[in-house]
DNA sequence: GGGTGCCTCGAGGAC
DNA sequence: CGAGGCACCC
């Protein structure tokens, strides 16, 4: 048994399973096979060593990881020892999926409701913007996505609205916001992303006896995507593994790429720190990428100072060249991607579902989709607006949400009035203020408004309140409606309850407006039946909490099913973790890619370059990236350097694909533009190891098009160059003018240099001279 | 209370 | 350029 466990691993990831005692930490570069070895050490201690499933814990950052990891073990395994459902035997789940449950298995010790909701981003900004209105504090000034953050922040660092220390204005008003935004949350019975995560490592950090529980029932942990994990997590895992110290911890410092949402890969460090006796293993054997590949990253990471040097290999071979592509507009550059695609599949190199194309942003996959729809090439995108943060879902989850958890005011909000019932915001504001004076809930205050005789017994007197007749018929009648679901919640399936709801409420008539999108929105929310009829076998007492909390908890990404033959566009964050045979990485350009944000400093652009790693590493045999000359962002035209990420790469390792050049393609685009480009850009080829001087060195950085546009460049019609004019130029040499077009302030002269390729040059700076 | 038009602003996104 | 938020008007 323990043979064919550990058969066909390399030493390395032998002895990665097979280390069973102590703390473990496993550097795994990418591709280097991090996923099988986590499987196979589930399986080993199973089988090998003889662990009980139920002692054995593997946390991730994803649904589809955990899901990922729970079929590959079942499958090395020969059996389903792991489920989703129920907890009987082996725990794979994320950390939040963990936290929930634990923390509704110790509701009372933890002070939570045990039927607390989930509140994502959106309605944490709800919650924010009330939190706002009762402290009088306007929201032009502290910027409610601000504070979120501000509180994510905290949360994640583990400090609480109490602990909070504030040393600017801004930071006290943050602190404050923070304390009103908790007893708001505390009064919806609901808890946030961060506080599944901080207040179960508060649970066991303030009840011993609690984190006894849990200490031993799990003698095994294991951690994927350590260097994704922020301090909340790592002393959540830590504190679990305080008395076993079987601590399995796989990362990868250069691919910590979500620093924004609270990582912080300084803890593969500190765990170092932490566990002075750990074994420490890398995986540097790489099974998914040439040597060209791998060189190429390499090259790439090498300029990062945070990090422990790799050294990845392959027994692939060298492989093909990279090919650097200087395109002239973002469609020009949507056109070279897709013809290439063309040009492979057409040549039975690769299929259609082997490529992807990856950008920095989602906006940069509008030209590329209207290039995929042009040539009619199939194509899937990743991203953009998501299943369950559409409108008409958010609707008819809240109306589920409510029925639940009736003191849930952030649901009843959003969904009292939709559609239109004449509850306007004067009622809803009556109505809220008179409910939190009686310290109830706004359906409480509403039922009592309605005559429920158990709340006339409970408040025989209630105070005075503001509403007018037609408000009260209004609400008595939404309350009515509401109560007749709560009545039958149990007795109906899901399914049944929804749509109950869709019908009474009026809502689904509403939706379906006789439009198209109105139609498609429908139908958006059918989809939730099939979700929800996976809960009908649930005890009634049971079912709805549990389908709540899945969709609370769940994101598309788990459904990217690989169906049909497409190309993939995707951002190069939602690449990770995946592989395709040919890659695309478009838009490498300076302000793109690093992007404009992350240029002022070097921490952020330390973590774009681990993000253009990560894009490189998804390769395996074709690798192409590409720039384009000049691009319209935001409805205007800019000019930017080439990426600094393309001239590290090693000439030897690259080919100039549309360029047609031998020469280092990456270092001739980039002289394109700093020596006959906008003035000042050169400063962008300077590597970030001096990153402090960026700021003060003249404005240097800015690569916007500002400056050709303000030169009064010859405002002639006329062009100065005509197709087949011969012109000279410096470094070119001479060269023939296959095309000149004037542009609003300048003329684009497209000229073909023998053995040096086509270049697009700006007449104003490229000194060109007819000969 | 509901609808229309103007203004602002722009990264990445699991759970 | 285009989505979303808000103010103002009917």
């Amino acid at each position: 048994m323990h043979e064919d466990i550990v058969a066909g691993l390399n030493p390395s990831q032998t002895e990665a399973v097979t280390t069973i005692k102590g703390p473990v930490l496993v550097l795994a570069g990418p591709g280097s096979g991090k996923t099988r070895v986590l499987a196979h050490r589930v399986a080993f201690l199973l089988r090998a060593v003889g662990v009980s499933p139920r002692s054995l814990m593997a946390v991730t950052f994803t649904n589809k990881a955990a899901g990922e990891m729970r079929e590959r073990i079942n499958r090395l395994l020969g059996e389903a020892v792991s489920t989703s459902a129920g907890w009987r035997g082996l725990t794979i789940g994320t950390f939040h999926s963990i936290c929930a449950y634990i923390l509704r298995q110790e509701a009372a010790p933890a002070h939570i409701d045990p039927n607390y909701v989930i509140f994502d981003d959106s309605e944490q900004l709800a919650v924010i913007k009330q939190a706002l209105r009762d402290l009088k504090l306007d929201e032009k000034m502290y910027r409610p996505e601000a504070m979120r953050a501000a509180i994510s922040r905290a949360k994640n660092e583990l400090i609480k609205s109490t602990a909070f220390e504030a040393t600017t204005y801004w930071a006290e008003v943050a602190r404050r916001v923070y304390g009103r935004y908790e007893e708001v949350m505390a009064a919806n019975h609901a808890l946030d992303f961060d506080d599944l995560l901080c207040r179960t490592t508060y649970l066991f950090k303030e009840q011993p006896e609690v984190l006894s529980r849990y200490q031993e029932r799990y003698q095994y942990l294991l951690v994927d995507e350590f260097q994704d994990t922020n301090t909340a997590q790592y002393e959540l895992v830590s504190m679990l593994a305080g008395r076993s110290h079987n601590l399995f911890a796989v990362g990868d410092e250069d691919q910590s790429i979500f620093a924004f949402r609270g990582a912080d890969y300084r803890n593969v460090m500190r765990f170092r720190e932490d566990y002075p006796e750990a074994k420490v293993i890398l995986l540097e054997q790489n099974y998914r990428s040439t040597q060209t590949i791998l060189d190429t990253a390499n090259a790439i990471i090498a300029r990062n100072l945070h990090r422990t040097p790799k050294q990845l290999r392959t027994e692939r071979g060298r492989g093909l060249q990279v090919t650097l592509h200087e395109a002239y507009d973002e469609s020009d550059e949507a056109n070279f991607v897709v013809s290439t695609i063309q040009r492979l599949v057409s040549q039975e190199e690769v299929r259609l579902s082997d490529c992807a194309v990856m950008y920095r942003t989602n906006a940069q996959s509008r030209p590329l989709e209207d290039a995929f729809v042009a040539r009619g090439i199939p194509y899937r995108l990743v991203g953009g607006t998501r299943f369950y943060q559409r409108r008409e879902i958010k609707d008819a989850l809240a109306y589920l949400r409510l029925v639940h958890n009736p003191a849930d005011n952030v649901s009843l909000m959003r969904i009292i009035n939709v559609p239109p019932r004449s509850i306007g915001d004067k009622t809803i504001g009556a109505l809220n203020t008179w409910s939190s004076e009686l310290g109830l809930p706004m359906t409480g205050g509403m039922a009592l408004l309605a005559g429920d005789p158990q709340m006339n017994v409970r408040y025989p007197e209630p105070p005075q309140h503001s509403l007018g007749t037609a408000a009260l018929r209004s609400l008595t009648a939404f309350y009515r409606m509401f109560a007749s679901w709560v009545a039958q919640k149990d007795r109906l399936t899901i399914e049944a309850l929804l749509d109950r709801i869709s019908e009474e409420s009026g809502y689904a008539t509403w939706l379906k407006d006789g439009t198209e999108q109105g139609q498609e929105r429908w139908e958006n929310v059918q989809e939730l039946h099939s979700v929800a009829e996976q809960y009908d076998d649930l005890p009634p007492d049971v079912r709805l909490g549990a389908f709540l909390e899945e969709v609370a908890l769940v994101s598309d990404q788990d459904q990217l099913a690989e169906e049909q033959d497409r190309v993939t566009l995707l951002t190069l964050h939602t690449a990770k973790g995946l592989e395709y045979k040919a890659v695309f990485i478009v838009g490498l350009e300076e302000n793109i890619f690093p992007h404009s944000r992350s240029l002022e400093d070097p921490d952020q652009l330390e973590e774009e370059r681990r993000l253009m790693y990560v894009g490189v590493t998804r390769a395996k045999d074709r690798l192409y990236l590409v720039r384009a000359f000049r691009r319209t962002l935001y409805g205007r035209s800019e000019v930017n350097a080439p990426s600094r990420f393309l001239i590290d790469i090693p000439e030897k390792l690259q080919v100039g694909g549309g360029i047609g050049d031998r020469k280092a393609a990456a270092r001739q685009a980039l002289e394109n533009v700093t020596r006959w480009g906008p003035q000042g850009s050169n400063a962008q080829a300077r590597p970030e190891r001096r990153p402090a001087r960026v700021a003060p060195a003249g404005g240097g950085q800015s690569e916007r098009a500002e400056k050709p546009a303000e030169k009064p460049a010859a405002p002639a019609r006329k062009t100065q160059f005509k197709p087949g004019d011969r012109v000279d130029h410096g470094l070119f040499g001479t060269g023939i003018v296959l095309k000149s077009q004037v542009t609003a302030d300048d003329e684009e002269v497209t000229v073909t240099f023998p053995g040096k390729g086509t270049k697009t040059l700006l007449a104003s700076f490229a000194r060109l001279r007819k000969v």
